[in-house]
DNA sequence: GTACAGTGTCCCGCGATGCGCAACGTCCGC
DNA sequence: GCGGACGTTGCGCATCGCGGGACACTGTAC
């Protein structure tokens, strides 16, 4: 605290910023006034920054004097993404945690209409393993771990949507019955981590944790998945913690978090029975 | 010219947003010294706007102090872009032309493959028609006003590519010989606009134009389409005029350009054969 | 029509702010 | 262990930007 760790930010770009900020998805239009009002600053300062910020094209004036995102806002986003698409950041730390581990490691983000699944990366163990989540497949939200653990962490409505629609049987495990699904949920919500056995493929068993926005709202998940006879009760623990370790330095680089692991009475309970 | 239409912009935001502009899709990483030599600057300047830009959470530091694009600026094009999109940009326009002509107006993306384009708005004329290029549905890149005109603005391998590949007749004017396309895609890249007579669907032709990124290379294209007997060959120069207006505004809106219009010898051809 | 409130824009003198030289710390590689 | 290149810090001076104030403009009330 009394440290110089704040680097103290110069108020121009401080205030440049912080007008910026205002722009989000919720209120994605200001005037002069309204924005100098909502960062606390004089008209004339707040309208001679807002005009800087249209100069550069971040902003732009509409019709009449209100201002929204502008093109480089935009143009800046794209070159954000190249570099930092969940993809590119997980890929060596998944092919790390395959090489590990020796299974077969996993990054699942959602599709883009958001009620499914999509394998973005899989790196094989030494053994290759027959699973139903090739990279690009899509899958169903209530069967699987990671899709269990992306499902987790969406918003209560999504979840409802999906626990009152068809759940459908992927494997012979798959839940299917709706207060199961809530319950199981509600569990991994609980505790930070998924798992699964013959939800999606016989003989298989998956663990898988979310990466969620700054909202609490899941955006992709990491997992490991192997056969049957490798699942060891006392590895999960070191597997969920490799799992976790990996998603946080991702989820860090993207602004974005994961849950805190629970690990508590982990080991106990996969082989108990597959709704865990 | 005299008058003071360039805004002096405070020196320190040009400078921030200077050392930002430096990192696009070819130069993602930047140490320091580097960046200071590239805009420059002295090093402690660039050293402290860096350190602000990072504080900001637009910047990151690599393991070794090299900078990259940070979270904040893949937010701020997320938000950008849920006011910015091609397709919410476009709508109202293409609703209007659609009235105004009384014909089918339509916007065209390239899909995520940039091998194939997808239909993203359509509004119907007063009597509806029957067209291949429905919302959603991909179609080749060969075929149809709005498809050439995307093509004869992608990068000259990608046009080779797919003179090279196979052209499917997907109408009865559809133009299956390599030759022929890259002869007739010179021709749209000069006079900034492609037109079709039954390349896609019996009976109907299309006008298009492209809307282009800031390196000349195509995103979208907004076309018309209409039945054969509603092609008026004195119309098509102010349905052009109409289309070009309309993409002007919405590829300005977004940074982009949209192609000088050659209206020349526009009038004369469609009718003579399906290829111009 | 007049009065008025709310907003966008411009001006300008004072003073905080951030500039960049110079110097120091740190890490490599011959 | 020495030299060079780069990252980081301190500090005094000039600049840069701050924001009160004034003005223009628009829409609204009466």
């Amino acid at each position: 605290m009394s440290r110089g760790d704040h680097v103290a930010t110069p108020q121009l770009l401080e205030r440049a910023f912080a007008l910026l900020a205002l722009f989000d998805e919720t209120t994605p239009e200001w005037t002069t006034t309204e924005a100098a009002r909502a960062v606390g600053l004089p008209v004339p300062t707040a309208h001679r920054i807002l005009g800087v910020l249209e100069h550069q094209g971040f902003l732009c004036r509409d019709e009449n004097k209100r201002f929204t995102l502008g093109h480089a806002a935009l143009r800046l986003g794209q070159r954000a993404v190249a570099v930092l698409s969940l993809e590119r950041l997980a890929t060596p730390l998944l092919e790390r945690l395959a090489a590990v581990t020796d299974e077969v490691s996993l990054l699942t983000e959602l599709n883009t209409r958001r009620d499914g699944v999509v394998c973005r990366v899989r790196f094989e163990s030494s053994q290759p393993l027959t699973l139903s989540v090739a990279p690009g497949r899509e899958l169903p939200l209530h069967a699987g771990a990671s899709q269990k653990a992306l499902l987790a962490f969406m918003p209560t409505e999504t979840v409802e949507l999906i626990c009152r629609g068809e759940l459908a049987p992927v494997c012979r495990a798959t839940i299917t019955r709706p207060d199961r699904l809530r319950e199981h949920l509600r569990e991994v919500r609980r505790r930070g981590w998924a798992i699964s056995f013959e939800e999606t493929d016989t003989g298989v068993w998956g663990i898988a944790l979310p990466i969620v926005d700054e909202r609490g709202v899941a955006v992709a998940a990491v997992g490991l998945a192997g056969p049957r006879n490798r699942l060891d009760p006392s590895q999960v623990r070191s597997q969920l913690t490799a799992l976790h370790e990996a998603a946080a330095s991702v989820a860090d680089r993207l602004g974005y978090n994961v849950p805190k692991l629970d690990l508590a009475p982990a080991a106990r309970r996969p082989r108990a029975t597959a709704s865990v």
